[in-house]
Parts: C-alpha cells; sequence; structure tokens
DNA sequence: GTAGGGTTAG
C-alpha cells in the first residue's frame, strides 16, 4: 500500500518536473526539488534523473553535478542525464570523463557524445566514438548516423561518408527522414554534389531540410543559379521557408557577388542586391526579422553589394543585435577601404557594451590594409592580447599585400617566437614574401616546413611554391611542384605561365595556354599579362593580335597590367602606332603603363617621341621611377642625344633622389660611345661605382667597333679577359673589329687566342613566327636530331636547302670564315620561308625573323633581298625589334644584359637562357647545322 | 530520454 502510493506521488512529481524542464521554469522546479528533499524521495533514481535534466534544462550545470553526485544509488539512464548535461553546457571533456567512468553504457551513451562532439566541430572525435561503439558491439541506430554523417560531411570525408552511407542501406535505416536528410548533407558537404542531387531524388517527401542542404551544395560548388532556383521550387513547391532557409539563400546570394565563382556568372553581381532586396521583403512576410542570424545574414549581403545604407538601414531596425551584427557592418566598410567608418563601429559597439572579438580585430585590420594605412593594422594588432593564428595570419597578408615583405618575413619570426604554428595561409603568404625579395634560400626553408607538415600539396601553398622558385630563377623546380600538383586552380596556372614568361619560355607558355584552357580553366588578367609579355619577346605579332582579340571580348582590356603588357608587345613587334593606340585607350595608367610607352618609342628608335612622353609624364601625378630613367636614357642614347641623357641623368639624382645602377650607367655609356665620345666615356667608367662590372666594358666596346678604334677596343677587351674570363663576346667583339679593317691576322690571333683559352662561342637561337606558328632555330646544334624528332612526333618537317656555295660565291672574298657562316645560317632559314610561301611574307614577319640574327651586314643584305621597308632600319643600322629585344633584357635579367646586348649588336652569339634540352623538345622546332 | 540544414574573418 505504501510503496503504491509513493509510486504514485513519485509519477506526479516526475510529470510535473517535466512541464517545467518544458517550460525551463527555474523557480517552480526549484520548489519541487525541495519538496522532494523533504519527503525524503531523494533516494528514487528516477526523480533524481529527472532533477539532473532539468537543472540542465535551465542552464545550471553546477546544480545538475551536485544533485548527480549526491544519488544514493544510479542507473545507467542517470550517467546518461549528467553526460547529457555536460554536453549541452559545452563541458565535453567532462562528458567523456564521465563516460569513461560509467559502470555500464547503452546505445544513447554513445549517441549522445557523438551527438555532442559533431555539433562542436569536433568531427574527429565524433567518429572516433562512433567506432568504439560498433567495436563494443552496440548498433547503431538512426539517431546516431545522424550525427555520424553530420559529422562525415564537416571532416570532408567522403570515403567514410559512403561506407556510412551503405551501412544505413545494409540496415534498412535509409527510410528515416533524419538519415536522409543526413546523407544528403554528407554528400553536399563533401562537394560531391551529384551524389547530393542523387540522394535528395531518392527522398519520397523532402522538408525544409533536405532542400537547405542542397541548395547550400550547389552553392558551395559554383552552381550559384541552381541554387537559387532550388530555393524558388522549394518555394513553389509549399514548403516551409524557416529562417535557416532564409539564412541560407542569403548566403547563396551574397557568394554569387563576392567573386568566388567563374566570371560568366558574375552577372548575379549585377542583381544580387535586387535579389536581396527580395528576400528581405520575404522574411519581413515570414515574420522572421527577429531572428539575429537571418538578419545577419542580410547584412552581410548589403555589405557585400557594397550597399552600405541599406545594411545600416537593417541593422538599425534589428531587435537582437550580437557582436557577429557588428563584426559583418565592420567587415563591409573594411572591404570597400572605410577605416575611419570601421573604427567608428569599434567604438560605437564597445559603447553599447559588446566586447570585440577576433573576427572584429581581423576585420578592423583588413579594413586599414585596405586603406593603406598599414601602420594602423599594425597598431590594432600590437593591441590584440592573443592573437590567434588567423589574426596573425591577416596581419602578415596585409604587409604581403602592400608590398612590405621584410616586415612580413619579420612578424613571422616573431609568430613562431609566440609558438603559434603556421597553416596553409601563412605559408602561402610567406612564400609570396620570399619571392617578393628574391630570397630564394628562404623560400628553400618555407618549402621544407611546408613538406614536413604535408602542406606542399596544397593548392594555396603548391601555387605559391611554383611562384616563389620560377621567380627566384629556377624554374625547372617549379615545373616539377607543378606537374606534382593534384589540383591546378587558375592561379596554379597563372603562376607557371608567369614564370615561362619571365625565362623567354614563350613556346612553353604557349603550349601551357592551350592546356588549360582545354581543361576548362578561363585566363585571368594574370593569364593574359603572362602570355602578351610571351609574344613580346617572341615579336609574335599574329599571335598578339588574337590575344589581344580574346581579352577585349574576355573583358580584361582595361586592366593596367594587361594593357600595359599589349604596349610592350606591340613596340617589340614594331608596331607603335598600335602601342600608342592601346596606351592612350587605358582607363587609368600607372607608373608601369608610362615605362612601357616611353620604353616602347625608345626601342624603336623614335628617341624625341620618348622623351616628349617622358615631359608629359613629370605633368601628371605619377612619378618616375628607376626603369622609366632606363627608358628615357635609352632613347636618348638611341637618338644620338648624348648632352641630353647626361642632363637627365643629373636630374634622376637630384630632383628624384634616385640613386643609379649599372643599367643607368650603362645607357650613359652606351649614349657618349654612339656619339663618338670614348674617351669621355672611358673617363667616366673609372669614375664609376659600378666599374668592375663587365658589362659596361662591353657596351664600350661595341661602341669602338662601330667608330674603329683599335686602341681603346683593345684595353676594354684586355679588362673583359680580367673580368669574366669565360665570356667569348670580347673575343668576337674584337675579331670582328679586326675584320672590318681588313687586318686578318690579327683576326686569326684573336681566334687562336680564344681556342688556347678554352672559351667556347655559346650558342645563340633565332626564332620567327610564320604561318602562326613561331618557330625556334638553335644555332650550331645538331640538325638531324631535332629534324628526325620532329618527324617521330608527327610534325612535318620544313624542307631547309642549304646552298653554301652560292652563298660563297655571291658575297665574294674578304669576309672573315665565321662571317660566311652567319650568313649560311641565316640564309637557311630565310630559305625556309622563301621555300615555303615567300610571297605572303610580311614585313613583321621579316623582322621577326631578323631580330633572332646577327651582324649589320647581314640585316642589310637581307633587307634589300626582301625589299624591306626603309623605316625599319634606324639610325644605329639595326632593326627595330633588334633593339627591342635587347632593352627587354635590361628590363628583366641584368645578368643577361651583357649577353644580349653583345649578342645582337656583334652577333657574339650569347642569347637568352633557354637551356638546350628543353629547345630540343618544343614541338615545333627547327634547327640549322653550322659548319 | 539522444537527431538533420544557417550568420562574421585568413
Amino acid at each position: 500500500m505504501e510503496t503504491r502510493i509513493s509510486h504514485a506521488r513519485v509519477t506526479q512529481l516526475v510529470n510535473l518536473l517535466q512541464c517545467c524542464i518544458d517550460r525551463k521554469t527555474h523557480l517552480s522546479g526549484k520548489i519541487l526539488h525541495a519538496l522532494i528533499l523533504r519527503h525524503d524521495f531523494s533516494s528514487d533514481i528516477f526523480l533524481g534523473n529527472k532533477l539532473v535534466e532539468f537543472y540542465a534544462s535551465c542552464g545550471k550545470l553546477q546544480s545538475s553535478r551536485q544533485v548527480f553526485d549526491h544519488m544514493p544509488r544510479r542507473n545507467t539512464y542517470s550517467w546518461n542525464a549528467i553526460i547529457g548535461a555536460c554536453c549541452k553546457g559545452g563541458l565535453l571533456r567532462e562528458a567523456r570523463n564521465l563516460f569513461d567512468g560509467m559502470p555500464e553504457r547503452n546505445v544513447v551513451s554513445y549517441n549522445t557524445l557523438i551527438s555532442a562532439f559533431s555539433r562542436n566541430d569536433f568531427e574527429q572525435e565524433a567518429l572516433d566514438f562512433y567506432y568504439l561503439m560498433k567495436m563494443e558491439g552496440f548498433m547503431p541506430t538512426h539517431f546516431t548516423f545522424a550525427s555520424v554523417l553530420s559529422a562525415c560531411g564537416g571532416l570532408k570525408g567522403l570515403d567514410q561518408g559512403r561506407q556510412c552511407h551503405a551501412f544505413v542501406t545494409k540496415l534498412g535505416l535509409d527510410d528515416n527522414t533524419y538519415v536522409e536528410n543526413g546523407v544528403v548533407g554528407m554528400y553536399a558537404k563533401c562537394g560531391s554534389i551529384e551524389d547530393a542531387i542523387q540522394a535528395f531524388n531518392e527522398i519520397s517527401h523532402p522538408n525544409e531540410v533536405s532542400c537547405t542542404s542542397v541548395m547550400s551544395g550547389l552553392a558551395d560548388t559554383d552552381h550559384v543559379e541552381e541554387a537559387l532556383q532550388m530555393f524558388r521550387k522549394m518555394h513553389e513547391g509549399g514548403i516551409r521557408i524557416d529562417q535557416v532557409a532564409l539564412s541560407s539563400i542569403l548566403g547563396v546570394i551574397a557568394r554569387g557577388v563576392s567573386g568566388e565563382v567563374d566570371p560568366p556568372k558574375q552577372h548575379l553581381g549585377i542583381s544580387a542586391n535586387l535579389y536581396g532586396q527580395q528576400v528581405h521583403t520575404l522574411v519581413l512576410k515570414l515574420g522572421s526579422e527577429s531572428d539575429v542570424r537571418v538578419t545577419n545574414s542580410l547584412i552581410d549581403l548589403y555589405g557585400k553589394c557594397i550597399n552600405m545604407t541599406d545594411a545600416e538601414l537593417v541593422f538599425a531596425t534589428m531587435q537582437e543585435v550580437n557582436v557577429v551584427s557588428w563584426n559583418i557592418l565592420i567587415a563591409g566598410y573594411g572591404q570597400i577601404g572605410q577605416s575611419d567608418k570601421a573604427l567608428e563601429l569599434l567604438e560605437r559597439m564597445q559603447l553599447h557594451g559588446f566586447k570585440p572579438d577576433e573576427v572584429t580585430y581581423v576585420g578592423l585590420l583588413g579594413a586599414c590594409t585596405k586603406s593603406g594605412d598599414i601602420e594602423a593594422a599594425h597598431k590594432i594588432f600590437c593591441q590584440m592580447s592573443n592573437p590567434s593564428r588567423i589574426s596573425w595570419n591577416a596581419m602578415l597578408s596585409g604587409y604581403c599585400q602592400k608590398g612590405n615583405y621584410g616586415e612580413a618575413i619579420e612578424l613571422f619570426r616573431q609568430m613562431q617566437f609566440q609558438d603559434v604554428f603556421p597553416d596553409r595561409t601563412t605559408l602561402a603568404v610567406l612564400l609570396s614574401s620570399c619571392t617578393g625579395l628574391w630570397l630564394l634560400d628562404f623560400g628553400k626553408q618555407v618549402h621544407a616546413v611546408s613538406t614536413r607538415a604535408l602542406f606542399h600539396v596544397d593548392l594555396f601553398v603548391a601555387s605559391g611554391l611554383v611562384d616563389m622558385y620560377s621567380k627566384c630563377g629556377k624554374i625547372n623546380l617549379a615545373k616539377t611542384i607543378f606537374d606534382r600538383m593534384k589540383e591546378r586552380d587558375v592561379v596554379a596556372w597563372n603562376s607557371m605561365m608567369g614564370g615561362f614568361a619571365l625565362h623567354s619560355l614563350s613556346l612553353e607558355a604557349f603550349t601551357f595556354f592551350k592546356q588549360m584552357q582545354e581543361e576548362g580553366i578561363r585566363p585571368t588578367q594574370f593569364t593574359y599579362a603572362s602570355l602578351v609579355s610571351s609574344c613580346a619577346k617572341l615579336s609574335a605579332l599574329s599571335q598578339g593580335r588574337q590575344i589581344h582579340g580574346q581579352i577585349s571580348k574576355d573583358g580584361s582590356i582595361n586592366d593596367i597590367y594587361v594593357g600595359s603588357a599589349l604596349i610592350d608587345m606591340y613596340a617589340k613587334c614594331g608596331n607603335i602606332e598600335e602601342a600608342r593606340k592601346c596606351f592612350d585607350n587605358m582607363p587609368t595608367r600607372n607608373v608601369i603603363s608610362w615605362n612601357e610607352m616611353i620604353h616602347g618609342y625608345a626601342q624603336n628608335g623614335c628617341g624625341l617621341k620618348a622623351i616628349n612622353l617622358f615631359e608629359d609624364m613629370l605633368k601628371t601625378e605619377e612619378k618616375p621611377d628607376s626603369i622609366t630613367f632606363i627608358s628615357v636614357l635609352t632613347a636618348c642614347s638611341h637618338a644620338g642625344l648624348a648632352d641630353m641623357a647626361i642632363k637627365l641623368f643629373d636630374l634622376m639624382k637630384v630632383e628624384y633622389n634616385l640613386e643609379p645602377l649599372v643599367d643607368h650607367y650603362t645607357c650613359i655609356i652606351d649614349a657618349l660611345g654612339r656619339a663618338n665620345r670614348l674617351e669621355e666615356a672611358e673617363t667616366l667608367i673609372e669614375k664609376m661605382p659600378c666599374k668592375h662590372d663587365p658589362i659596361v666594358w662591353e657596351v664600350l666596346l661595341g661602341a669602338c667597333k662601330i667608330h674603329f678604334n683599335v686602341d681603346l677596343a683593345k684595353k676594354a677587351a684586355e679588362k673583359l679577359f680580367l673580368l669574366d674570363p669565360q665570356n667569348s663576346a670580347p673575343y668576337v667583339l674584337l675579331s670582328n673589329l679586326y675584320a672590318a679593317l681588313g687586318r686578318w691576322r690579327d683576326v686569326s690571333d684573336v681566334r687562336k687566342l680564344m681556342s688556347d683559352r678554352g672559351v667556347v662561342k655559346d650558342r645563340g637561337y633565332s626564332w620567327i613566327e610564320f604561318k602562326n606558328r613561331v618557330q625556334a632555330f638553335m644555332v650550331d646544334d645538331v640538325f638531324m636530331s631535332v629534324h628526325n624528332e620532329a618527324i617521330e612526333n608527327g610534325i612535318a618537317p620544313v624542307t631547309i636547302k642549304l646552298r653554301r656555295k652560292c652563298i660563297t660565291r655571291s658575297t665574294g672574298p674578304g669576309l672573315p670564315a665565321i662571317m660566311y657562316q652567319d650568313i649560311y645560317k641565316a640564309l637557311g632559314v630565310f630559305n625556309l620561308l622563301s621555300h615555303q610561301d615567300a610571297n605572303s611574307m610580311t614585313c613583321e614577319n621579316m623582322m621577326s625573323l631578323i631580330s633572332g640574327i646577327y651582324t649589320n651586314v647581314l640585316v642589310q643584305f637581307l633587307a634589300c633581298k626582301i625589299n624591306l621597308h626603309e623605316h625599319t632600319i634606324t639610325e644605329t643600322g639595326l632593326p627595330i625589334c633588334l633593339q627591342g629585344i635587347q632593352c627587354s633584357n635590361q628590363y628583366l635579367f641584368r645578368k643577361n644584359v651583357r649577353s644580349s646586348v653583345l649578342f645582337y649588336a656583334e652577333g657574339g652569339g650569347r642569347s637568352l637562357e633557354v637551356d638546350s634540352p628543353k629547345l630540343s623538345r618544343m614541338t615545333n622546332v627547327c634547327a640549322i647545322t653550322g659548319n
């Protein structure tokens, strides 16, 4: 009797407690607790369990724990209740300890833990518990799979996810809505959108959860348009649009605007604001404006649409605001570089009692960086008490974006002292700083660290490595890393193509461009800039024009770097009017554009125009830099304006505070040399800080050759023998000077000296654009091997007629043997052309042809053969594109200046840094034998 | 008694 009464009492109390749990009424529950104690019911396990649950539901974890600790007897439910309470309160470690110590577990114990770990972003731990559960012989339920599938999605663990899916089907649990949605969500999160859609289609009654999962999955895989359609279908199909769906669709639209989507779908950007307003209306209609997460998504979208007015408006009318809302606003202003507004918001939020968190500071850092105030960013960074890796990264990338590479590297050192470990972003930023400073050794260290941390296969890190190695001169290493990459995006391709362009591996650049388009990667302005620069290096005008056309269609034409590259390309192809047209059409110009145009005039022998343009530039905001002066000084020397060169040289030092580099001195020596002011040039060299740099002596020697000054030429050559013993240039130059004077004995003496000392003339390469293909020719290489390779590869070989006898007779006696060989080689190339299609030969083609070949004599010889238009020969006797290449190398490779100047000016034979195995691998290469 | 889809940053 007594027990029956107490049993009824207990049931009554349990029911009352359940009411308190449902309504989270703390006070009433506490009164019940008091009642339980007073009537000595505290030994009842069921009541004790309910009390644990009740306190947990009110967020009173401590009380929960107290009840549990004082229970005289406990069962599995009691343990599950306290574990659940800890999970609810976020004390996962505590929950785990309790789990480990409980005498007997059941499926619910596992499910509770799995769910909690999965929801708190500890997906791997959640899976570990799942595997443990199976090992201990517990059968997973639909509750288990709902969490486990979600964990697989969070880990992007497609394989584990598939295994779970299979197991679900095997157990026949695949008809549960939660599990079905779990499967869809898992595939969507893993990026396997086709599987997600298939799983979705197999659901008999999809609900708002299923639809939202697919929608987000579509957006994450750049199918923004389809994601929008999904939302429309959902709306029309009468499926409930809840707050999660609203928040998600706003995120989808925001994605379409923030440039994370391929360019063709970017038109969403234009209408995103409109879409935003439509969903905004829906939010109001459904009464969801009270949900912070929905309104936060809304202000985020307005912010991304650069519609800060509406963003502020929503913010002002929000019923509830949290830190995230403030952060979104700050990021919105940061994105448009309004750091003052962002800082003002920081003050406002603190005034309203909100404590800025890490995201706030990162947003502020971004705002300051964007507005260019990197010192302010650093100040904010210093105020942060314990910056996380993300904040360090934000600061590092701020420095890197502004070109403060040294600071970035220094900051990284500090980061290490603080024991903050780098991640992929850190390494990528660091690599780009190494690249900026050409710190190959440091870059290699970063490579080693990346490899150890297994980041070297990461898309961003690997692209950074490719860029670092190629910009630091290790193009083959760059290529190896590129080849080993598992996935490649447009940035990776751009890095590689930029490397090829930089190293004058233009044919590789073209091949890669084709390949990347075949793989469906859309080129960006960086791609085009590299490619156009490659065209420029080859003087490949028709390819250049084609690319120009594609650029105009693609909309990259207004890019400042693409524009500058086009100017360079046209100028190098001798098409100065078109270069100027590009320059005039540019919506904005920077110092690079000006330099490129001035340089273009200079290299095309339009010295005065270059100087005039330089004067125009001085009237604008843009300040000339070191390179501007190289261009304009080159112009002076080519135009024979030695005094002007000296005047500008002084201006540069005095007015613009620019320290003259070897290149500037070289220009001055060249200008004086061409003007036959050789003694003056010599005196100047002696006074120069860089008088031991071989290049200046080479230029002087070149000038001596033009003006037949044997004494000074000998002196310069002697100097070069000492400074650069393996350089063949002084021997060739000197020998050619003697040859020009008919001093054949001296010629053979120099040749003998050269061979005695083991100096070998480097090979030169020539190339030609013909029938829309760029063909490269290698001098002094084994013609037949390449020829055979071409046939093996199914490339139609081009016939080359060798008419040695004929040439020897036609040019007559008097020229040295070496000259015959050169002419013979050149004519080999010429015959190739004339044999194929002499009539269609354009002036540009011819310019391309001779740009790679030899001496003044030869140029004139060929010029009269094909009636080359008069204006293409400049006052110095060198063809336009020839000078262009000379200058282009000065621009990029200081080390090659010496060889290229000589090579092109005199036919010494040293050429660009092309390694022969690479060249012979080119499919469309032809080589011409010497001897 | 335990479950699924959502907001800010690099």
